[in-house]
DNA sequence: CCCAATTACTTCAAGCCTGAAACTTTATAC
DNA sequence: GTATAAAGTTTCAGGCTTGAAGTAATTGGG
C-alpha cells in the first residue's frame, strides 16, 4: 500500500475542502441573515431588491432584464418580480428600447438612486463591522484565494 | 492629516471587507447553484432536504423540531414544511416525545438514511470538484479564518 | 417574401424562507 | 388549584427562486 493510499484511507483529500465548504456556508449565511435583518429593520427592503438596485446604480443608463439577471445570476423570471415591486414604490422605472418591441431598458429614479445611497453606505458598514476580525490585508488576501476558486474553479 | 485619514481618504479599510464579502457571496452563490442542480438531476431533491437529512444522519436518535431548526439556523415554520415533505416521501418520521405532548422527534427511515447515504457520498466528490482549485492546506487554513469571522465576528 | 429558429420577456406551479400570529401543552406563581 | 407565562409547533401572508411553458418580436436563410 502506498502512502498516499494510506492517507486517503485516514483522510481523503476530500474533507478538507468539504469542512471549508461547510464552513464558507455558514458564514455566508450568517451575514446574508445578518444583512437581511438590518435591511429589513432599517430600510423595510431585502437583499435581492438591494442587489438589483445595486446594479442599476452601477450601470446610470439602464439594464436591459436580461442584462439584469445575467449580472445577478438569476433567472429572468425571477427579475421580473423585483423589479415589479420596485417600479410599484417608485425606485425604479422601465422605459422602452428604440427598435425593440420585446425588450425593456430598466434604470433607477432619482427617488430610487437617493434612497439606494443611503442603504449602501450603511450596508458597507454592516460588513465592516461583520468581517472586522480580519484585518484590510487578511481580506484581500482571502478574496485572492476565492478568486481561484472562480477561475480555477470546475472543468 | 495623519497618514491615517489620508489613507481613509484613498480607500478606507471597509472597501477591502466589502470586495471579500462580495467575493464570499459570489463564490458560495456559485457553489451552491452547482450543488442544487446536481441534487435535482441526480437525485430529484434539494439543497433544503439534503441539510435537513444531513442533521438527522448525525443524530441517529433524531431530533425535536426546535432542534432542527436551531441546528440548520432557519425559522420553525420552514422545517415544519420541508419535514412534511420528507415524511410523505418516505425518508422521514416522526414520533411523540413522551412526557411533552406538544414536540415530537424526527428521524430518519431506513429508507431515508440509505438514500442520504448515496446523496452525501456524490455531495462529498461534487464539492471536492469545485474547491479543488486549493489545496487542502489551503483549505484547512481559509477554515481557520473563516472560523475567526464566526468567533470574533460582530459585536 | 416567408417561415423557422432565436431572442426577450412573462407567467406559472412548486418549493423555500421569514416573521408574526395562533394554538396547544407544560411549567410557574400565587 | 387556578391564572399566567413560557415552550413547542403550526399556520399564514408575503416575498424569493427555479425551471418549464407560453407569448411576442426579431432575425436569417431560402
Amino acid at each position: 500500500m502506498t502512502a498516499i493510499a494510506k492517507r486517503t484511507e485516514r483522510e481523503p483529500d476530500s474533507k478538507a475542502r468539504l469542512r471549508l465548504w461547510l464552513k464558507l456556508l455558514k458564514v455566508s449565511r450568517g451575514i446574508e441573515a445578518d444583512l437581511r435583518e438590518n435591511l429589513r429593520v432599517e430600510f423595510a427592503s431585502t437583499l435581492p431588491r438591494f442587489d438589483v438596485m445595486s446594479a442599476l446604480s452601477r450601470h446610470g443608463d439602464g439594464l436591459k432584464m436580461s442584462e439584469l439577471s445575467g449580472l445577478l445570476k438569476v433567472s429572468n423570471g425571477n427579475v421580473t418580480g423585483i423589479v415589479e415591486r420596485l417600479v410599484e414604490e417608485g425606485f425604479v422605472l422601465r422605459e422602452a428600447v428604440p427598435g425593440d418591441r420585446r425588450a425593456s431598458r430598466v434604470r433607477l429614479t432619482r427617488k430610487g438612486a437617493e434612497e439606494f445611497a443611503r442603504q449602501a453606505s450603511e450596508h458597507e458598514n454592516w460588513v465592516d463591522q461583520l468581517l472586522g476580525a480580519l484585518s484590510p490585508d487578511e481580506a484581500a488576501e482571502m478574496t485572492e484565494q476565492l478568486d481561484r476558486i472562480l477561475t480555477e474553479g470546475p472543468a
